[in-house]
DNA sequence: CGGTCCTTTATCGTATACAAATTGGGGTCA
DNA sequence: TGACCCCAATTTGTATACGATAAAGGACCG
């Protein structure tokens, strides 16, 4: 009796405790690429579908999104991609200045031939999206930089924190960049690989606050929040 | 229709929507106060009995624990409160000073009669408990002092990273304090208000790095993760 | 003709029911 | 007598059903 396997939800419940998971990360990678803008609507029932599984799983997922402040959970009014406000965008910006300014002198510390390649692959990734214009795959490679040193640093805490401040750096930048300028400046990161390879903890210390405050001075953070369209959030998912 | 309440949960039902964050409050203040020691297991039952609510909504509780890694989330063998392994401090307890000090310059910039006034409410109050004798309100004063600089200093991000930090750190310290030895240290406390109402930005940054390797250095952890948690669990449920 | 109220519908929150898995105990066999 | 195996009971994971709440559309009245 116990090793009798039912024939029809087999296929679908083997590995099935992380589902949840799965739904969790698409909903960060789609947030870091910039196809679910802030604003955007999340049923559940549309998940439900998508994934073949109740809505049970699905608000699990939802949950632990609105734990990171990565989506906005309305009583009786579902769930909405986070549209973070100005003040609140300063806010994380200190924060990631703070921790990054923690992870560059562990990278430099723990750094290891096989760690000093993952950095030059990260960028070689990101270059190669910049240059064949997939804009999506660029903008999550620039964050995905960041939080490859803050897996480099060794600190699990800072990793999980980093993971959920560069998550809602994209819906900042989504909301309050100025059009024309690029937003992770490749040569920055280029420049800080080549300080950290050189072991100058100062000078990369300096390089990524510099950085950091950059990005944030090329948002125009002086007006309110803005109206999101709803097209594009049918299209990303 | 609509004023028909049903009897039995009525009571509860009334502005409850909000159920599962007493719960999450409930376990965090247990752990601050080293009421929960690490390894205890959380039985669902007992919460849907003790707040007479449906597993649904203790499951959310108890998933929020579980993702600030304050409780540990085991498949289909339910939740324990966690242990933290020496390593974990570690990390823990590095990403508390990078962020407390950020905090810590931001409480002189916004520094007010009030904020001040806060403060020395709370050296106050945890002085009485201390004075008093009451051993498990102490311990939870002590970190919320901490907390309490989060928040007076203005960034939700940095008290919410804070919260995570102070109650993990709770953990910590049930499972490797060494016997004798005060937690936090009032004396520093004061010294470190002091500091804060002079405005002299650079010695509080140095008083509350100090302040917060002479914890970790009362700790032993050299021992790995391995023989840890085992005596204390059964001593805790 | 426009505004307000009511009905209607779709979606969310909570509870309950059912299935799966692990744990503990008892029995049997070597 | 001790070890192994099987069965039952408790507990967790998932799904579904029901009640409630808020948005939307139509009808009635001013």
């Amino acid at each position: 009796m116990p090793d009798s396997r039912k024939a029809d939800p087999a296929a679908v419940k083997r590995g099935t405790t992380a589902i949840d998971m799965r739904i969790y990360k698409a909903v960060v990678t789609a947030v870091m690429s910039h196809r679910l803008p802030p604003g955007t609507h999340l049923g559940e029932a549309d998940f439900c579908e998508l994934y073949q599984v109740s809505r049970t799983t699905v608000r699990k997922a939802l949950q632990r999104l609105a734990h990171d402040h990565i989506i906005e959970l309305r009583p009786n009014r579902g769930a909405v991609i986070a549209s973070p406000t100005p003040q609140q965008a300063r806010e994380i910006f200190a924060a990631r200045r703070a921790l990054e300014r923690e992870i560059v002198p562990l990278v430099i510390r723990h750094a290891t031939p096989e760690s000093l390649k993952q950095i030059r692959a990260a960028l070689a990734a990101e270059d190669a999206a910049r240059r064949s214009g997939d804009r999506a795959a660029w903008i999550r490679l620039g964050g995905e930089f960041h939080l490859l040193l803050a897996q480099l640093a060794g600190n699990h805490v800072l990793l999980r924190f980093m993971g959920e401040l560069v998550s809602r750096c994209s819906l900042i930048i989504a909301l309050y960049e100025t059009p024309g300028s690029a937003m992770c400046e490749n040569d920055e990161h280029q420049d800080l690989a080549t300080l950290i390879e050189q072991g100058k903890v100062k000078e990369a210390i300096h390089l990524i606050e510099h950085h950091l405050l950059a990005i944030e001075a090329r948002l125009h953070l002086a007006g309110q929040d803005r109206k999101v369209n709803l097209a594009q959030a049918l299209s990303g998912l």
